[in-house]
DNA sequence: GTTCCGATGCGCACAGTGTGCGCTACGGTG
DNA sequence: CACCGTAGCGCACACTGTGCGCATCGGAAC
């Protein structure tokens, strides 16, 4: 009998009280379902599953599943790296890898760009605020005053959340069409024939490559417009 | 007797048959619904209420929920306007007007930024199409080679969208907080100290216009960009 | 050792979700 | 008049987030 209906009360399990639930182990349990199932697998009784314990035992360390969210959010900016300005030129190749960090960072975690656009998520969490303000005081380095470089950091970042947005969107409608980019392109092209006219459609024998090129095509133009405001400044 | 549990067979109500439901009316509600409740306030039950029908009655004209949002998305996408290019030089004013439009049409509805990040939604409707290959066309005739248009089409709306997905962001949490945006963003810099050391916090007796000067701002970035690109290339 | 107490986990329950299924009653065609 | 495709709906199912109160733990106080 492995699980009687009406537990005797004598020879009963130890319980065995799994491992002892923390806010760390949960949020790490959840980043990691995220990442393998997606943003809508996340409930809280499927983590539950995962830490073996039940439905809403998490309870007792984060208050809200969104919260539950919000802390994830933060722990995956943790992996953006803003390099510092290495000479008085260097700020352009330091804001250029910040945001090739942050788009790689989103594309490993496809779920972020699906949960920045709803509500107060993640709007001050301590890993995005120390990477926001490293990149402010590289553009500061710069030469930039404070309120342009407030407004370059959103800028750059804003280019780069939109372009990885629409990046993710994309390849999520790929991976549930279960081909790939190209045979997806392919058959798209072929309902809307009018796609065909399109410039992207001699791309579509390489799209990763295409994708890759557009984002280094656009931040080149944020970091341009930056350059020619500092040029003009000195 | 209002509702007899049993309904005898005669003296019955003639039904009513409210109106006719149709894919139009649904839509219509749906953006109705959504300007005036936001993202979470639609569902399917909330939804047919509004239309004096039955929970899943609309399911005879829309196969999905997300297919309904997709509808509404491309729906409000018709409220894009890309003038044309008028002059040699009017690329410029064109497609900053066309930004602008998008991010005065996302601000109207603040609940699209929240959708935009989720998977396959909108991926191709026709209001959407339309514009982006108004904007195409406007890029074109500017001097760009097809595949740099394409991309730099790609990079003003990925701009756009990231701007305003962190504005509606913040935005609704000033409105959830029931505050101002003045009052709201001085008590967030009471608990976190450090943010009273950034730029921004000078700028915190007119958050709006902050908003609005970094949006135009980074927008000039991208297109000063493209317009030292065009200069290159004559 | 015994006794206590705060903290932790959990089962239950509630109100709510999207949506498949099959019945009913309508509007238009023969 | 009979008929039939179809629009709408009620029901049911599996699922969601989360409040509540109970059981049971580990550790501190005596």
């Amino acid at each position: 009998m492995a699980e009687p209906s009406i537990p005797s009360v004598w020879a009963r399990e130890p319980v065995k009280r799994a491992s002892g639930l923390n806010r760390e182990r949960i949020v790490a349990a959840a980043l990691k379902l995220l990442d393998e199932e997606g943003l809508e697998a996340l409930s809280m009784r499927s983590l539950g599953k995962r830490l073996d314990a039940g439905a809403t035992s998490m309870y007792r360390h984060v208050t809200n599943r969104d919260e539950l969210i919000e802390l994830v959010v933060d722990e995956v900016y943790a992996e953006v790296e803003v390099p510092d300005a290495a000479g008085s030129e260097g700020w352009r190749a330091s804001a250029a890898a910040a945001a090739r960090s942050l788009r790689d960072m989103a594309l490993r975690h496809p779920w972020v760009t699906g949960v920045l656009g709803q509500v107060g998520l993640s709007y001050l969490g301590p890993n995005l605020s120390r990477a926001s303000e490293r990149l402010l005081a590289v553009l500061g380095g710069a030469g930039l005053d404070p309120r342009e470089a407030d407004h370059a950091v959103s800028a750059i970042t804003a280019y780069v959340v939109g372009t990885v947005t629409s990046e993710t969107a994309w390849l999520s409608l790929v991976a549930e069409s279960g081909k790939g980019e190209r045979e997806l392109l392919a058959s798209l092209q072929q309902v809307h024939e009018h796609l065909l006219e399109t410039p992207a459609a001699k791309e579509h024998n390489d799209p990763a490559r295409h994708r890759e090129e557009g984002f280094t095509f656009g931040l080149d133009l944020v970091l341009d417009g930056l350059e020619a405001r500092l040029r003009r400044r000195s």
